[in-house]
Order: C-alpha cells, then sequence, then structure tokens
DNA sequence: ATGACCCGAGCGTCGGGA
C-alpha cells in the first residue's frame, strides 16, 4: 500500500506544526507542498527530516513554491514544468521518482489576477501540463500527478454560488482543458470512486465558507492508467479546516495497492 | 458586483540593550 497526499498549506512557515502533525497521524509515503511562499533556504527542511521525510523544495520569495516530502528513497526529475517557457520564473512545479511512480507536485496558476494575461498563463501552464503528461504517457511512466489546480472540474465542485460563472476557476476554457488532462487517459482520483458529491478541498477565510460548507474542489490527483488500477481510496481531509489557524485548503489523500 | 480574511513585504514606531 502507497500513500500520496497533495496540500496547499498557505505558507509552509505559518504550518509547519499542522503538517508535522499530520505527517505523524498520517504518515504518507509522499506529500506534496504548494504555496509555501518562501525561498529554499526558508524552508523548514531540518524539522520534516526529524520527522523521517526528506524534502525537495522548489520555492521564491513571497508567493507560490512548491515542495515535496518523502520517506522513500527519491530522484528528482522536474523542477519546473517542461514544455512551458518562462516558468522557472514562477516556482509552481515539481518532480520525483519514488517508489516505482512519477510523482508531479504542480500549483496552476490561479487565473484571476493579472487580467487577460494572467488567464492566458493559467490556460498555458495546462497546455504545458497536458503535453507533458503525454509525454509521460509515451515514456510508459506510471505516475500521479497532483496537486491544486485551481479548477472545479464541474458545477458539482463547486458550492452554490461560491463563485460568478466569469471566476477562472470555473470558466469554460479552465473546464475544457482540464477534460483535455482526463481525455489523454488520466483519471481523477477522487471522481473514480465517488462520482457525485461534496468533496470539496478548500473553503474560503471570507464570509463564513466554512461553516457555511461554501467550499470548493480545486485539488486534485490524476493517476496514469496502471496507477488507477491500483487505486484504493480518495478523499479530502475535511477536518484539516476545522483547526486552529488553518490553511484554506485541506490535504487530498490517495492510497495505492501494491508496492 | 462588493465585502468579509489571510499571508508576506516593507515601512514606521517602539522598547530594550550596548
Amino acid at each position: 500500500m502507497m500513500k500520496i497526499a497533495s496540500w496547499n498549506v498557505n505558507s509552509v512557515r505559518q504550518r509547519q506544526a499542522h503538517v508535522l502533525d499530520w505527517l505523524e497521524r498520517e504518515k504518507p509515503d509522499l506529500l506534496g507542498l504548494q504555496e509555501i511562499k518562501c525561498e529554499d533556504a526558508s524552508f523548514p527542511a531540518e524539522a520534516f527530516r526529524a520527522a523521517g521525510y526528506d524534502c525537495v523544495v522548489v520555492g521564491q520569495k513571497s508567493y507560490n513554491g512548491v515542495a515535496i516530502l518523502s520517506r522513500l528513497p527519491f530522484s528528482v526529475t522536474a523542477r519546473a514544468l517542461p514544455f512551458l517557457d518562462g516558468e522557472a520564473l514562477q516556482a509552481r512545479y515539481v518532480e520525483i521518482e519514488a517508489g516505482g511512480l512519477t510523482f508531479g507536485n504542480l500549483y496552476l496558476p490561479n487565473g484571476n489576477s493579472g487580467g487577460s494575461a494572467g488567464y492566458e498563463a493559467k490556460l498555458a501552464f495546462m497546455e504545458a501540463l497536458a503535453l507533458h503528461a503525454r509525454a509521460l504517457l509515451e515514456a510508459g511512466r506510471d505516475f500521479v500527478l497532483a496537486g491544486d489546480y485551481n479548477v472545479c472540474p464541474t458545477d458539482e465542485d463547486c458550492a452554490p454560488g461560491a463563485l460568478p460563472p466569469t471566476d477562472a476557476l470555473v470558466r469554460p476554457e479552465s473546464r475544457a482543458a482540464f477534460r483535455r488532462l482526463i481525455w489523454l487517459g488520466l483519471t481523477d482520483a477522487l471522481r473514480a470512486l465517488h462520482p457525485h458529491g461534496r468533496y470539496y478541498t478548500f473553503w474560503d477565510y471570507q464570509a463564513g465558507a466554512w461553516p457555511r460548507d461554501c467550499g470548493l474542489r480545486i485539488d486534485h490527483a490524476l493517476l496514469s492508467p496502471r496507477i488507477a488500477e491500483r487505486l484504493d481510496s480518495a478523499q479530502p481531509d475535511r477536518d484539516e479546516r476545522g483547526r486552529a489557524q488553518p490553511s484554506d485548503h485541506v490535504p487530498l489523500v490517495i492510497t495505492l495497492d501494491g508496492p
């Protein structure tokens, strides 16, 4: 059994204790973090290492930033998304090989800031992600692409009234780009096991979104075919949103049968 | 359409120590 998780922590330094508690409780093999919001040197790698997890960090000042924590031996296969010019300027992708699979951890642009250029950057990231996924498939790799996709794939993934229809998270082009990933042959882990129902991974800090359960399902794990065959469970860890000083996202956890 | 809330950066102010 292999346990893999993804968590947008909204500042790893603010959330260090939450993450350490969660690691001790859940003991994932791999954990992808997004929005660490710090440079590599300020990442609390020693604290995670003391908990049994080695780290690969792709940070930047103030914004974005991704990292993977692993208790399995690993090798780093990418520190930026291939097929995307200028992506090195923003720390949004890191990828390792561990436990016999490729684990890509991504933080997709939100797309609501920066006007039309900001939205185009979101679509460009999704196009590059599709090209990369196709290359991994053609290379015969088994993989998990997990992270904060900043896309609500369907209306069922968005609490009624949570977002206007013009929001970048629900716009038709965003959803079409997500479907193109699925059409490559990838499996949305959560919906494969839970085709319907509320499985939100994010609740805004504002306007009582959490007590009203006004959430979004925007964190996803997409699986290559052989990994999908091994899928055993998938769920967001809702309890984490009820803690003191939480991130606005909760961990998404999947388990795989086999080695 | 708007606000609510949170985070980091940076700035100003304050208090403590040398």
